[in-house]
DNA sequence: GTCAACGTTCATGTATACAAATTTTTTCCT
DNA sequence: AGGAAAAAATTTGTATACATGAACGTTGAC
């Protein structure tokens, strides 16, 4: 074949999974996914392993890939790492960021309260992450940048569960002003502290959301 | 074969490299390495591809892959992010630890102090990384410590470069005295900062001794 | 009728084969 | 002799083949 295969194999995989058409704990064939883009297991393996990376796949020995399904524990686990890079972020970018930096986080939070006013979920989850994207960015730093990104994607098959969660978007929207007023005035700490609890309690909804679905799981399986 | 390769090989990659009998930006040749363990090309590509993940190889497209050379920014950034996930892992190991996690930081903090009173910089690195290695396990979030660890290890190559800054053991020490009692003390923000700093600085110190070391290669080359 | 043991089937893990591309070496021209 | 172009050689990327282990269904016994 002509191109290199692994890469592409890898983001469409990627997109798969973060736009939730591959679900949480679906099986990753790799002879089917093999015959599905036309070429042999050998790039499919390879993708799937550098997807196992990124924390997007989990792959078991011998019992094959299957796309990540975080367990209660390790999801409050992920979010409150999330919420300390983005922390750390949020008081760089405070520091740090320049005229362009504030221009983006500006322009990505205004997609949100356009997002917000039309009351389009579709619409706000794409601005929400790039407001949040334009803050690692303005940390000036590209290895945090990256990090924070990659834990961004990883966790994003799970805010979809959020949907139902009732007038969640305005709450977002209100921290999201909140962290916007901090960074811009200056003020690191209370930037950091704000963007936690904002990351936290996201987490949090996950948890009640989680349990409750559980529940509703257990409920059917006894009646 | 009998059991599964692929993580055997990349176990001793990984080794390899943290140990330093691999160089930063040595070529690994896959054929040569096939060889070195008596397996085919294809375990080892994947295990390439995985400590290519964990940023301890680059894998560059048709060009082969190589120990990871973090150039001088790269460096920084990396140190900056470890300052910061560190940082975190001791404010919630503060917080949260109990006397399991106590008595290990304290027992890996005894390692060093043995350490230093034999003036062993051999065997002050892995009781460095132990005391370290304590602080993540006592934040009780295993994705956190995971993810501290991961970036310990890829930075292991370039704290060997540190070997020759004069007194480095002992201010090492006095810091992690200060971090220890910071915890002990459940001082989660003082434990935090305290812990950012002694890794900033370690960032700081391996940026001059690179700059020091480029100015004799220039010097070199020019005479 | 339920459970366990066995055998079949299928998927994974590794080896090998082949094609494309990069690097190195050689050759030719200035 | 130095450099550029071409050819050889090495190396990566992908495909295919094969062996081992796991999942599944079937058959038998209690």
């Amino acid at each position: 074949m002509r191109g290199e295969q692994t890469p592409k194999l890898r983001e469409a995989l990627e997109d798969d999974i973060v736009a939730g058409r591959l679900r949480p704990g679906q099986r990753l064939d790799e002879v089917g996914l093999a015959e599905r883009f036309g070429v042999s297991r050998t790039p499919i393996r390879e993708a799937l392993i550098q997807l196992a990376a990124s924390g997007l796949v989990d792959i078991r020995p011998r019992r094959g890939a299957h796309v990540t399904l975080l367990g209660p524990r390790e999801l409050v686990e992920s979010f409150e790492l999330m919420a300390e890079i983005e922390a750390s972020c949020a008081r760089l970018a405070a520091a740090r960021m320049g005229a362009a930096d504030r221009a983006a986080i500006a322009a990505a939070h205004g997609e949100c309260r356009a997002a917000v006013a039309a009351s389009d979920d579709a619409a706000y989850y794409p601005a929400n992450a790039r407001f949040h994207a334009a803050i690692y960015a303005a940390t000036g730093n590209r290895v945090l940048g990256a990090e924070a990104l990659r834990l961004q994607r990883a966790l994003q098959p799970y805010r979809r569960l959020q949907l139902k969660v009732p007038r969640r978007m305005d709450a977002s929207f209100a921290e999201h002003e909140a962290i916007l007023e901090a960074l811009f005035a200056g003020d690191g700490a209370a930037a950091a502290e704000r963007v936690r609890a904002h990351v936290l309690v996201q987490g949090e909804r996950f948890m009640s959301l989680i349990a409750a679905l559980e529940q509703e799981e257990d409920a059917a399986r006894a009646g």
